[in-house]
DNA sequence: CTGAATCCGGCTGGATACTG
DNA sequence: CAGTATCCAGCCGGATTCAG
């Protein structure tokens, strides 16, 4: 990525731009997101109590996501085996650098929201007629 | 977003969490990250341009994006009454604040991208037997 | 030049039922 | 408890065509 006028220039060849991409597109999902809040701040986790406190995610989502940030390398999944099954998720240290990463996201969110309902409403009201 | 163990804390108030949500589901789309480091680099382009620079877009995605980025206020469209017609694209204040948040993300994927290739392939090699 | 409108195939994701 | 399997409605996004 390449800003401009004094803010940083990182300079990246194509294929690794490619590949940074697709990272962030597997890795900045909703699902995925909430899942590494809810990691974050409650540590390990069994499969159901991420389903419980992420909240609103179908059984089917919370199996696909966490398989996928499982083979990204986001989190680690131990399985003991008892019956019932019993099964852990917890952060690993470049899942938890995400996670720190994504914080300036949030901090603009914070300082932001605001102006963006301003926006979106300044919008609705110019197209709107 | 809450952190565990001597981490920062920040609370986000549920209209927040919401936002925050909905934006990095835009930011994360492919389109719009293409979109904002275009501008980030190039400063004002015209709408023919951003799909230029871009690349490989078509015009429905390029005319939605665009649009969608105005309605949240991250860029600007000027339209200049003339014929042919001539519209420009600009960053607003907060699109670049986002830009930069989102370089934290940026980089933690250009730092991390061989890790989760590694991750990836460990992965596959576990589950493919 | 800058769009809007339409058609349409493919993928996403929810609901549901079933298994070890 | 922790998944897998299946069905299916809805949205996404590309290609194309038309308009101011």
């Amino acid at each position: 990525m390449q800003t401009q006028g004094g803010l940083m220039h990182i300079e990246v060849s194509p294929e690794v731009d490619a590949l940074v991409r697709d990272v962030i597109g597997q890795v900045a999902d909703k699902w995925t997101m909430l899942i590494l809040e809810a990691l974050e701040e409650h540590g390990t986790l069994r499969f159901t109590q991420v389903g419980r406190i992420v909240g609103g995610i179908s059984q089917k989502m919370l199996t696909k996501t966490l398989r996928q940030m499982e083979c990204d390398g986001l989190i680690t999944r131990k399985v003991h085996p008892v019956i019932p099954p019993h099964v852990e998720y917890t952060m690993t240290e470049i899942g938890r650098e995400l996670t720190a990463a994504f914080c300036g996201v949030w901090v603009w969110a914070e300082t932001y929201h605001a102006q963006v309902e301003a926006a979106r409403a300044a919008f609705k009201a110019r197209e709107g007629r």
